[in-house]
DNA sequence: GTTCATGTATACGCCATCGTATAATTTGAG
DNA sequence: CTCAAATTATACGATGGCGTATACATGAAC
């Protein structure tokens, strides 16, 4: 038997690249074969095509971001506010990762099948946040008003061009965290 | 002189529409002539090539998104958080810009003059949050920590797909609203 | 009605991309 | 080394989109 030199795992990562990069539309079966440094010979013996190539992606990018995140939440366990915070790192701080959420949301917007998919994900990480949030908030109302107040951040703060005057982004959203968290601070840090 | 039959303006606003419904990659000359009931002849009367109608696409969203708003925002005056409140209204709930904005907003992530635009209009719409907001909170961190997660709301709940149980989105957010606010809600609705 | 600018239709060459067919090549098994 | 399966390269036809060229239509000015 002859070896798997470009399996197809390697196309399904090079595909969510060029997704993170260049959204759905810039998912071209050569222009991933370029980049792979081979032709697209050896695509259809794993793809019927390139929209099965987006399936795939797909459930990779969602594995990826419920099964991998969560697990690894879980398992470190820890203090609720630290498993929270390590699960937004995982998601929302990863250079991997959040390039393709992001594009995967517009993407949303556009298309029912993947809107699906994303609320799933969605779903299992307000989950977390209620259970975050519901360690220091009795209210359920408001627990959930926080935890998609922080979501919203955590998402929305990417979609956003505005400055902040002499604070840094950072700066600001650390202050939000504070609210949202319910960390009164009197001490202003010039 | 012949008569315009089809004028600029409706290039550029059927340009605008297929950007809201498929991204900047969905604006295609010839696309947008079928829409228009025309071949694409008279298009390139108007427009050099297809980058200028994305362009003059762009000018008029960012005239329409700033001095359309702000202009009727302030001319209506009122009081402060009605102000901030009709101009919320006049963008993140019409049925025009709305999906415009949020297409405009992942194209900057991948475009750097569409990201200048948008933080042009950005700025000008935080400097509304943040009068509104510092009417009643009198710490500058603050007010420009709630302006950030008011914004962010606004704008990532478009990309958000989780459910809330019993509750509906706008429950939900009508109950963040308050805490943003500073609205103390003793008072459950059931 | 003639004229002329404006807007439109049609046809063309060009290029990128898709999916298929087929031949060449590589690699592990024996 | 030889063979067969897996992988890849190459060539092909089809489609769709861009921008240009050119001829046609239409309405206002005169």
């Amino acid at each position: 038997m002859g070896a798997t030199r470009t399996p197809r795992d390697r196309w399904i990562e090079e595909g969510l690249h060029a997704l993170a990069a260049g959204g759905p539309d810039a998912v071209r079966v050569e222009a991933l074969a370029k980049k792979l440094g081979v032709t697209k010979g050896g695509f259809y013996g794993y793809f019927a095509d390139r929209d099965a190539l987006l399936e795939a992606m797909l459930d990779a990018w969602e594995r990826e971001s419920i099964d991998e995140v969560i697990d690894r939440v879980e398992r470190e366990g820890g203090d609720p506010k630290d498993k929270i915070q390590r699960a937004g790192m995982l998601t929302f701080s990863d250079d991997r990762l959040l390039p393709i959420d992001l594009a995967v949301r517009d993407w949303a917007r556009r298309d029912e099948a993947v809107a699906e998919r994303l609320r799933r994900v969605d779903n299992r990480r307000m989950a977390l946040l209620r259970e975050m949030i519901g360690t220091f908030c009795s209210d359920a109302d408001e627990v959930e008003a926080r935890s998609m107040l922080a979501f919203c951040v955590a998402i929305g703060e990417h979609f956003l061009a505005a400055d902040h005057g002499d604070r840094t982004r950072a700066q600001v959203l650390a202050r939000a965290a504070d609210l949202l968290l319910n960390r009164p601070r009197q001490d202003h840090n010039h």
